[in-house]
DNA sequence: AATCGAATATATGATCATATTGTTCAATTA
DNA sequence: TAATTGAACAATATGATCATATATTCGATT
């Protein structure tokens, strides 16, 4: 195995084991040497890697959203029709939490992270391919004559905010199951708000998978 | 003039009062002192009408909230037509932080007032007027089949909670015009997902009034 | 290059003195 | 009797000081 993808793993051990640390108990009280102990290593060893516990923090973070993000990616490549990717990755997109309990509870934690107001977006890097991801889906089922000529970068954000605003009220300050109904009246009224009449008239609008039942 | 009527009008006096100094000074900075200062009176004699100091700012928070909710219920009862009764809700509700400069400082120094998330919302009561309204609007519209047949529980909370959260995008932490364009592409897109076939078939979307200009 | 233990710098929390401001109340006014 | 007041009082915020915990550095070692 070459050097550097060695070094790849031992990073994201490290960002695992952080994940796991920062999860439990929040940046604030989880120490360099819980983290360090996680990973059977001196705490100072830790310092190789990573300048301080803030950066440790902000990359272990960034690397626990880019899993989220590239597994919607995946999801969504596996599709071809334009209208089912676009289900595909609201549901991907909204479940994945659901899985990941270490990237939850952070985010739970510290609900800056993902804000809804991208002007303080610490990662907004990431969040900017997110938002592309879904232009990309608006412009080609515009493109195809399936979605009805909208402003595809205002609908874009709009929805990208909708979902921010979802996930935050599913995952990081839940009260109950209506946000899940929120979910999927959304997903129709928007649904119905973006397709062609058209492609209305050829039949009832596309089945949604079920959501995962965990 | 009445006694009671009477006591209203000092207690509307002293809740202007008190949304002007909180507006500028937030609820630590502001003294008791500043808003009877305001008043030209003694700051003893605030006791006489409300119990202390945190009572003053939900009360006058309370007040203000209720005259914007009041100013969108009179535009609406002035429509006759389902659909723009809808428009004029959505636009007149938007567009009123924008006249109220006290109001709007007040939530910006201190958005847990205005929140995304009802179980934390010190005001449901009043939060909850205004979504009964929003239903009342969307029964109609299905009633009168100008609507599609929806989800109105669903519906209504994801229409507030956008709602919401556009106010807030806009006044209480603004970045700039993209919020603006947001409100009007969401219309645009919920419009097109409400309105029913039947109602689509006898001509465009219905037209929108111009936002004012300030 | 990677790890380590020990030394040092920094952050955090507890304690207390002092100043500000919130609240009460008996007396007074309209 | 309802409303207002100034003065007394109590509660709370603020800032200084110090002790402890923990983040970070560094020279030695593998």
């Amino acid at each position: 195995m070459k050097r550097t993808a060695k070094r790849e793993f031992k990073y994201e051990a490290i960002y695992k084991a952080a994940l796991k640390v920062f999860a439990e108990y929040g940046f604030k009280k989880a120490t360099i040497e819980d983290i360090a102990a996680e990973l059977d290593t001196a705490k100072s060893s830790l310092y190789f890697y990573v300048k301080d516990k803030r950066e440790l923090y902000d990359k272990a973070v960034a690397y626990g959203l880019r899993l989220w993000q590239n597994k919607v990616r995946d999801a969504v490549a596996a599709e071809t029709d334009v209208v089912e990717q676009f289900i595909i990755m609201a549901h991907k997109a909204y479940e994945y939490l659901a899985e990941d309990r270490h990237l939850q509870r952070i985010l739970m934690r510290d609900p800056a992270l993902f804000p809804l107001f991208s002007s303080q977006d610490p990662y907004s890097d990431i969040n900017r391919d997110s938002i592309a991801m879904l232009k990309s889906i608006l412009q080609r089922g515009i493109d195809a004559g399936r979605f009805r000529p909208i402003d595809i970068d205002g609908v874009a954000q709009l929805l990208f905010a909708f979902y921010v605003m979802l996930i935050q009220k599913t995952y990081m300050f839940p009260e109950g199951a209506l946000s899940r109904i929120m979910f999927k009246d959304g997903v129709d009224l928007i649904l119905g708000g973006l397709i062609a009449e058209t492609a209305r008239k050829k039949g009832r609008l596309p089945t949604k998978p079920k959501p995962a039942t965990d």
